[in-house]
RNA sequence: GGAGAGAUGGCCGAGAGGCUGAAGGCGGCGGUUUGCUAAACCGUUAUACGAUUGUAAAGUCGUAUCGGGGGUUCGAAUCCCCCUCUCUCCGCCA
């Protein structure tokens, strides 16, 4: 969540940024809330402190034997004001509350201003798009010939948007991403986690997933979540906890299956195995100093980006503009495939800076070792990269006019040949 | 799932209605002694929020916090209820 005293120090800045984000203002509401929360809380300390004062005489009194139904009267008058008070307090405390975790983060001035992806800004471009001296397939097209992926045998028992893969398809999903687990965790100093997919509610809030995206995600029995991304496993390791500065950046690595409801998405990219209720994804989350950051949200796309280099598909990197980012992001940057099947450029990894906004709904702090001081981390998150989308860009990049797929160089020693071919010719 | 025992500061651990934000120890920080290190000794050492002083650094006062929530009481770390988690034993199980 926001830093609400940084909002009053600084007046407009949150209006703007809710209006960069396509949201109405809320900055008058908001510190009228708080103002009204604080009153109601100095008023029931003011109280409190009658309380304490004359309990303490009471106690003096009784033990002298002295007379002390005077002071029982006064203290059963506290008691009844101080309930209402406290009442009161705790319903303006939820108001403001209730509000202030609805708000997004106020995004970063290096962000372009726009309303949506069309504002996006592309900075940098990797790899040429392949010429083909055929018509490219998409990528379900391509495997539906081979007989590996199929969509029909999900749906009669899962529903929509899942899938089977089976034999090479399998296989590729697999050694993709232990390929780009061994590259993040030997290359690139990511420690490798195994998490939970489920967790509490309190965890989803530390992430920004709830309260306002909960229809996003799959609740179990229990009212805990699957988890959407392995960013809320990862990012909630250190829940509650206040870091020595020292062991700071944390860089974290994890393959997961991720389960999204897709409950605004229907009717969008329902061919195909691009957008699912559960998919593969390898994630990266850093935890660092506020002067950290920065570097780090550089450094960390530029191993998102690494991944696909070495596959040698193309790409673009863009940065997403005020109204198409995400609720806890500052910055985000999108690494965007090259699916010669759509002849379009689609989002496989999304790299975002979350300064202190997800730190402050964890209270997750460092001690700073110079002013001994608690402060909120930073923490960043990034697809390292989605798995099932990457499938799909080896399928639709590398396929051949026989309808066999070759298989990136850098995948070989993983995948353990070089070429997929039908099953049946 | 059943039975029992627990949860106290950075860590260990006392406290069993008021004098307890909490003994003692460890660790950390500052200092004295010292050729250096070590040791010894002295001092200091929670967090959040509010009010207030100050340009600020910071100070002063107050409130809350002993796993979480509720209750009893003039007053709760301490008594009662509910929940969560941990440990031990039993059952079941990949």
């Amino acid at each position: 969540m926001i830093d609400v005293s940084f909002v009053r120090a600084n007046p407009e800045i949150l209006d703007v940024a809710l209006k960069n984000r396509n949201k109405p203002p809320l900055e008058k509401e908001l510190l009228a809330l708080e103002e009204s929360y604080r009153s109601l809380q100095t008023k029931l300390q003011k109280i409190q402190e009658e309380r304490n004062a004359n309990s303490a005489e009471f106690g003096k009194a009784k033990s002298k034997g002295l007379e002390t139904s005077g002071l029982q009267k006064i203290m059963e008058a506290l008691k009844i004001e101080m309930s209402e008070v406290s009442n009161a307090l705790n319903e303006a405390k939820d108001r403001f509350f209730n509000l202030l975790h609805t708000i997004p983060n106020i995004p970063s001035n290096e962000c372009p201003i726009g309303p949506n992806e069309t504002a996006n800004l592309e900075i940098r471009k990797f790899g040429e798009p392949r010429k083909f001296n055929f018509k490219p397939l998409e990528h379900y097209e391509i495997s539906e010939n081979l007989e590996m992926m199929n969509f029909d045998k999900a749906a009669r028992i899962a529903g929509s948007r899942f899938v089977f893969l089976f034999g090479d398809l399998a296989r590729l999903e697999r050694s993709l991403a232990q390929f780009m687990l061994d590259i993040h965790t030997i290359e690139n100093g990511y420690q490798e986690v195994y998490v939970p997919l489920i967790l509490e509610k309190q965890a989803m809030f530390g992430v920004g997933q709830f309260p306002k995206f909960e229809e996003d995600l799959f609740k179990t029995t229990i009212g805990s979540y699957l988890i959407p991304t392995a960013e809320a496993s990862l990012t909630n390791i250190h829940n509650g906890e206040i870091l020595s500065e020292k062991i700071l950046p944390l860089r974290y690595t994890a393959y997961t299956p991720c389960f999204r409801s897709e409950a605004g998405a229907a009717g969008r990219d329902t061919k195909g195995m691009l957008r699912q209720h559960q998919f593969g994804k390898v994630e990266l989350v850093s935890i660092t100093t506020p002067g950290q950051a920065i570097q780090e949200h550089e450094r960390m796309t530029e191993c998102a980006e690494g991944i696909l280099k070495k596959l040698k598909l193309p790409f673009r990197t863009v940065v997403l503009s005020t109204g198409d980012m995400g609720f806890s992001s500052e910055k985000t940057y999108d690494l965007e495939v090259w699916l010669p099947g759509q002849n379009a450029y689609r989002e496989i990894s999304s790299c975002s800076r979350c300064n202190s906004f997800q730190a402050r709904r964890m209270n997750t702090r460092f001690k700073n070792e110079k002013t001994k001081k608690n402060e909120f981390v930073h923490t960043l998150n990034g697809s390292g990269i989605a798995v099932g989308r990457c499938l799909i860009a080896v399928l639709e990049n590398y396929q051949q006019n026989d309808g066999s797929v070759e298989i990136p160089t850098a995948l070989i020693p993983y995948f353990g040949k070089e070429k997929i071919s039908p099953t049946k010719p």
